[in-house]
DNA sequence: ACTATTTCCTGGATGC
DNA sequence: TGCATCCAGGAAATAG
């Protein structure tokens, strides 16, 4: 489940591996759901384009793209322009990747197997496929023609602490939605959540707005580490997460609380404790986190 | 304006 | 062995 260190890690790797490359075509899978811009529109945004970098953006990975330059390029683009004046895309444009739960961007030879639940390949000028994969469909495909893409809420990384404190003022939900709901973060998920909560010595029922200053602050610092760590080790391969290059990450080894119901705490050796919070379980040591 | 709940989706784990 | 049921979870939609 790919949540921010995932992402970037991902991100990372994608960038290494396909920056400079150029797209040459575009094959969507029949199915609509995991589109979230038309298709069309897809196709005539990623054709011709050179990938100048990938990046994450909250959970989402963005490719910047823009317009080939040169002979090879004119001529493409005038095989194209009938498609192109319809997208009426302009020359930085931007493809946007969610991958949800189970989604996975792949880099491999065209004679590599098209894996079940392929919904998207894109052919490179270098001969490579980039292949989107999601078997639980929760992952999404944009794209802003435009390059003006933008996430909603605060890096995490980013977020100094007078800004992390605003985010939550006046907020009745419980402390764990609050740190999910990606309109005041992006990019935390399940995951860091409980394990940023725990570093914090806070419990994830507690009402954003209950936080004393000093929680908060804890929280933030603790955050911070959590997803440093995490990223260090390349994300926490739970389920089948893997990078771009196939190498699973190594946070899980890390984890003191998310997916230890009923071991002990690492530090008081107290059960730790499972309850659900807004349909996803949470996780904590009763007597370390108040 | 918020907050809480439901829905989407499939594969793996579990239980009888 | 086979079949049904449950569970994982991000974010959008819906309800309150």
């Amino acid at each position: 489940m790919p949540e921010l260190p995932e992402v970037e890690t991902i991100a990372r790797g994608l960038d290494r591996r396909v920056r400079g490359d150029v797209i040459e075509s575009v094959w969507l899978g029949s199915k609509p759901e995991p589109l979230k811009s038309p298709a069309q529109e897809i196709v005539a945004t990623l054709e011709s384009r050179r990938i100048n970098g990938v990046r994450r953006m909250g959970k989402h990975i963005v490719l910047d793209l823009e317009e080939v330059v040169g002979q090879a390029g004119v001529a493409r683009r005038a095989k194209k322009s009938v498609r192109r004046r319809a997208g009426a895309t302009s020359t930085k444009a931007q493809w946007i990747v969610h991958l949800g739960m189970t989604g996975r961007l792949l880099v491999c030879p065209p004679s590599e197997e098209t894996a079940k639940h392929t919904h998207a390949v894109v052919k490179l000028a270098s001969g490579r496929e980039l292949r989107f994969v999601d078997p639980r469909r929760f992952g999404r495909l944009s794209v802003a023609s435009n390059g003006d893409f933008e996430a909603s809420g605060s890096e995490p990384l980013e977020v100094n602490l007078e800004n992390f404190v605003d985010l939550f003022r006046g907020r009745k939900t419980p402390i764990k939605s609050a740190l999910l709901n990606q309109k005041l973060l992006r990019g935390v998920g399940n995951i860091y959540a409980d394990e940023s909560l725990f570093r914090a010595g806070v419990r994830p029922r507690r009402r954003a707005a209950s936080l004393t200053r000093e929680n908060l602050s804890l929280l933030h610092s603790s955050l911070r580490e959590v997803l440093k760590e995490a990223i260090k080790l390349g994300g926490s391969s739970v389920s089948d997460y893997v990078d771009a290059d196939g190498e699973e990450g190594f946070f899980q080894l890390r984890h003191r609380v998310y997916g230890r119901e009923g071991e002990p705490c690492l530090v008081c050796k107290t059960p730790i404790k499972r309850v659900v919070i807004a349909g996803r379980s949470s996780h904590y040591c009763p007597k370390c986190q108040k």
